[in-house]
DNA sequence: TGTGCTAATCGTACAAACACGATATACGAT
DNA sequence: ATCGTATATCGTGTTTGTACGATTAGCACA
């Protein structure tokens, strides 16, 4: 990233393309898929339908996390995940406004 | 990366991952935005309105082109941007798709 | 044929992401 | 107290992404 620019862009940039980049992973999409299907979703159960060590399953639930998309509680020796539906509704309405928002500029283009 | 165990996913996850990915910075964001709103998008048009290096700004155009969102052509001296609708509405469709899929499933949960 | 413009590509530097094994931590059970 | 299990974190190596300046390539026009 050299010397991050990013910041430069408007607020609402920055948090679209942070959302999109959580869900640039396939890893990650799996894991919210598996976690949207179990109702108590124990760490080691990801760890167990992905390809991946456990280690870098930790890591990307940690990405996960960090951004808001999953809450993770302690039980006893294993941690449990679940999606934060607000904030997964939150960012999914974002994404809705910005390609609508785009789709109604759209114009027949020239190339 | 590694040694890039992403092919070891579903197509499916892979695709989806992909397209977030590409809209995974505010630059690319930012650029198709750009691209919806105007007829005749020239290269040099999107380079003004960044806070980025011409260079810098050709690449996220690379990177948004081979990923099929958007199309250029060549008009003399210089390049005419324009997004794929269909491509996009494409990536739009699965993103949907896969939302709903994990919102029906979702469960009250346990954390 | 040369000049000037636009945009792509090259080379480079640095940062971040990905992946793993090894280790540490935290807890339950014995 | 010890052991076993589950998960997080650390250290490390590799790959990819981001950014820039410099150069190249293409085209229009004088």
């Amino acid at each position: 990233m050299a010397l991050a620019r990013k910041e430069e862009f408007a607020r609402k940039e920055i948090d679209l393309a942070d959302f999109a980049k959580a869900l640039g992973h396939p890893a990650r999409i799996a894991i919210l898929t598996v976690l949207a299907q179990k109702k108590e979703c124990i760490c080691g159960d990801i760890v167990i339908d992905l390809p991946l060590a456990q280690s870098t399953v930790s890591q990307h639930l940690k990405a996960l996390k960090e951004i808001g998309l999953i809450k993770g509680t302690v039980d006893g020796p294993r941690s449990r995940y679940c999606i934060d539906w607000k904030v997964f509704e939150k960012f999914q309405r974002q994404f809705d406004g910005w390609t609508s928002k785009i789709s109604e500029l759209k114009q027949e283009n020239t190339c």
